[in-house]
DNA sequence: TAATAAATTTAGAATGATTCAAAAATAAAT
DNA sequence: ATTTATTTTTGAATCATTCTAAATTTATTA
């Protein structure tokens, strides 16, 4: 356990939500100047493989870095770009139902208004 | 429509699957030698904003161009990486119930093992 | 606690997919 | 056939991310 693995933690936990390496590197600057982009990168990517974090790729975006480790969904609203999670129950057993096998991981990203963005 | 247009649509017709932009550059440019990347590019994107393909994005590969207007659902094999089809009933109706809202477009990508790469 | 080994961080260059800007070529419209 | 609009080409640029090698820090062992 380093300092800069620390300040990138400390970051993730206080603040909520679905980031980009750039925006835990700003933030963990505040805890750690000195740190550096290959360090938050280096981090991210051993946290995604051991499973304590998750990431979202979005064409022409970059990735974000989830801070729920479990399978679960997500929601880009199409209005104000926020990305939100949510949870469809039921749908492992659908996957597996057409599939025919054991479901390793999953992304499903959803395309819809947020109820800020909603106009009816 | 100029030729390299009808070259890409040509390759996209004859060749089953999921193409990378790289791809597609290699089977065009046996059908109009002098055709050039960004060309590729610039017609993947039209289609797609036209809705007459879809994009598939994976994390640390490049984007894959589905054939397949339709919104529908993904297999990426985790044994040989192959990507595939697949249709899960009801889906859009159990995303409309958890979100409460219309679903204007989604990408599901399921990691599991294909037939073949399946051992049990 | 000192010494050694192992892991992590740093700096900065490199990579690779994709985009961009400007010029050249081609297609469409008059 | 001319003009206008669109597309292609070239090659440089961008951006997120990875890599390499050296420096530093952490963990382990004596």
């Amino acid at each position: 356990m380093t300092k800069q693995r620390a300040a990138i933690i400390k970051v993730m936990r206080e603040n909520c939500g679905h980031f980009t390496a750039e925006e835990i590197f700003l933030l963990a600057k505040e805890e750690y100047p000195s740190i550096v982009r290959a360090t938050i990168y280096n981090n991210l990517n051993g946290m995604v493989e051991e499973g304590s974090i998750r990431r979202i790729c979005q064409s022409g975006h970059p990735d974000r870095f989830d801070r729920n480790p479990m399978p679960h969904e997500h929601i880009i609203c199409t209005g104000c770009g926020k990305v939100e999670d949510l949870n469809i129950p039921g749908l492992t057993e659908a996957m597996e139902d057409a599939t025919g096998c054991e479901i390793e991981d999953y992304e499903l990203v959803i395309h819809c208004k947020c109820p800020e963005c909603r106009v009816v």
